[in-house]
DNA sequence: CTTTGATGTTGACAGCGTACACATCCCGTC
DNA sequence: GACGGGATGTGTACGCTGTCAACATCAAAG
């Protein structure tokens, strides 16, 4: 047996880590992030409880690699949207939709990638690297629709589409409002084309 | 001994639960909402570990409460931002300000009161209820602002103002922008007077 | 073939939320 | 004024959690 299409392919399990990483994305399908314990993945995986710990340094670990994964999604949503438009403002719409769009379809991964449960320092490090990507993403949508914008306008606009569909997704996934996928992405676009 | 200032005034201990909301509220203070336990509540409070369900069913009915105090804080003060303002836009602003000073001063607490921390259906019925007199303070605050528009228009304007502030509170709280409060402030009101 | 280091397991501990049984004590009734 | 009951607080226990320490296994390097 042994040596998965995987490049680790490691000694016993043959790449372990992935299986956790992967084992967690499934659990978070199917309920909150805070529900979700290291035991459990552990025994999603089929490990032991302790088998984790020889690839990640603690829970924090596991979660910042899943969250990770997430942004790299995230990501690559964002983009897909931003390069169907047929022009730069209808991308940063079509963008902003699919961000609360994003956030609507995977609650827990949103909450995991934004909210406060990881907390060490270290992870919290790794977070902000892999969210970059993603986050650069939506600057660059934001210069594409408002190419005439000084630096300090285009700031201020960055902020206040960054806030907003940040905003509107918080909303959906925390429940405050109720919304399918098409009644949130219907929001979203009302919401940004109300930009100047 | 006995009868506090407070009506409840209980028999053995004296409202022991107000001094568990407050000992609950003393704690969110100095740590995140996901460390807070009911267990450190009631020592806090300085009863056992049991105490507390004698007042609430379980620790998301202390946490219903907790939040439902906070958003009791929440209205007064949007609702003290409104009132100082000269006029109907400058009040709008001032409220959303008003929004994110008050999840930039009391992050834990924000996150409880909008966060996925409650789970269990009849806390959140309840903090439905208790967050209510604050949202329309916000819905008021945006039909003053724009007594022209129609009603759809209006909604949307509503879903955008909140969405707005709630996003920037999001990242702010979240550790995604780093902001004392003079630049949490100055970001909220920027931000809010690029609405139309 | 042996040694070694990476990987996974077992057992233990403290802390958590909470169910159950018991102790205490205020208050209305006699 | 004595008393019984119901509201209030305590002690104990269970299964869950994250994590530490010691041990077992096994692929590969010498």
């Amino acid at each position: 047996m042994c040596t998965l299409s995987t490049s680790k392919a490691s000694y016993h399990h043959g790449d372990l880590r992935a299986a956790l990483i992967a084992a967690a994305e499934t659990l978070l399908t199917r309920m909150g992030p805070s529900e979700l314990s290291l035991r459990g993945v552990a025994r999603e995986a089929g490990v032991s409880a302790m088998a984790p710990y020889r690839h990640f340094a603690d829970k924090d670990a596991l979660l910042a690699a899943v969250a990770g994964d997430g942004f790299r999604q995230f990501e690559t949503r964002l983009n897909q949207a931003t390069s169907a438009a047929p022009n730069a403002r209808a991308g940063l719409i079509a963008q902003g939709v699919a961000y609360v769009r994003f956030a609507h379809d995977q609650p827990a991964l949103f909450r995991l990638m934004f909210g406060p449960l990881i907390t060490k320092a270290v992870a919290l490090e790794h977070l902000d690297r892999d969210s970059a990507p993603a986050l650069d993403a939506l600057r660059g949508a934001v210069a594409a629709a408002y190419p005439q914008a000084d630096t300090a306008r285009r700031d201020d606009l960055v902020l206040t589409c960054w806030s907003l569909v940040h905003g509107l997704a918080g909303l959906i996934v925390d429940g405050r409002l109720p919304a399918s996928a098409e009644v949130a992405e219907a929001m979203a676009a009302r919401v940004l084309r109300l930009l100047p």
